[in-house]
DNA sequence: GCGACAG
DNA sequence: ATCTTGTCGC
């Protein structure tokens, strides 16, 4: 999949309510009825803001499964674009973690989001949108609820509860370590439920609450954005992405097919329009 | 009208 | 998410 997919291209310069329309029209999109071989890597994707709240600062930090190491990582910057509205986090924080991605030197088998799939109001959190738009497998990792109700799970690391919405399933509290809060994990895209616990469990040393691929990313990110300089931001990416393929080896390409440039220096038509609460 | 509300 | 000191526990 490089640059092949037509579809997975929109512009992220909307309305909050022109947003709620394009996430009711690409939910239709989203498969979780796939089975998914058991992924050699996952990526961990999450971002921080800068100071001020300027500009967003992503990270993707890729790992291997078996043994669980960091085998490759990326980071990119923008400007801040849209508020942080909750059901909307895609549109602050998806062109950021897609920029990153494309400097990526590997190709993950699996996303690892900080955030919601499908326990979305609309079926359609940051995992989903990524998923669809790249067109490969996302899990959705979020450290509180947005929508549904749910039981505490036993204790034990791998114990998992349902996270119900009304009827239906939409995700799960799930046990990364023991004795810890739960963290809750939906499908993104081209997984099942089963699938999306296994890999967040997988991805989970038990030493810590937050999948590994995650706490990796959410170090960098908040350690650059703290910073608070973009392009220093992203030219240290650029020191470690090198750094570790080089012990690796050479690494498939990256392409993903969306339109964001990974400099994004560029003002917005129609920037946000209010600053988030909070 | 009153809460709830990923990050 | 970000702003912040101390504090309880392995």
């Amino acid at each position: 999949m490089t640059g092949t997919t037509q579809a997975a291209r929109h512009d992220w310069n909307l309305t909050p309510a022109e947003a709620i329309q394009l996430q009711r029209e690409l939910a239709g999109r989203v498969r979780m009825d796939r089975l998914l071989r058991p992924p050699e890597t996952v990526a961990g994707l999450d971002v921080a803001f800068g100071p001020g709240r300027s500009h967003v600062y992503a990270v993707v930090a890729v790992y291997r499964l078996t043994p669980l190491e960091l085998i490759d990582r990326s980071v990119a910057v923008l400007p801040v674009t849209f508020p942080y509205v909750p059901g909307l986090l895609s549109f602050r924080e998806a062109p950021a973690l897609l920029a990153a991605l494309e400097q990526l030197a590997v190709r993950p088998d699996c996303l690892l989001v900080d955030g919601h799939g499908y326990a979305h109001p609309r079926r359609f959190g940051l995992a989903c949108h990524l998923g669809v738009l790249l067109e490969m497998p996302s899990v959705g990792c979020a450290k509180s609820v947005l929508v549904g109700q749910y039981e505490e799970p036993t204790p034990e690391r791998g114990e998992w509860t349902p996270l119900r919405d009304g009827d239906e399933v939409v995700g799960a509290a799930v046990r990364t370590r023991s004795g810890v809060r739960p963290v809750f994990v939906s499908v993104g895209h081209l997984v099942d439920l089963a699938s999306a616990i296994q890999i967040t469990l997988a991805a989970s040393s038990g030493k810590y609450r937050i999948p590994e691929p995650l706490r990796e990313a959410d170090r960098l990110s908040r350690m650059l954005a703290r910073e608070g300089d973009p392009r220093l931001a992203q030219r240290y990416s650029r020191v470690v992405r090198s750094r570790t393929s080089r012990r690796h080896g050479p690494a498939p390409d990256y392409r993903s097919d969306v339109t964001t440039t990974a400099r994004g220096t560029s003002a917005r038509r129609r920037p946000a329009r209010r600053k988030s609460k909070r």
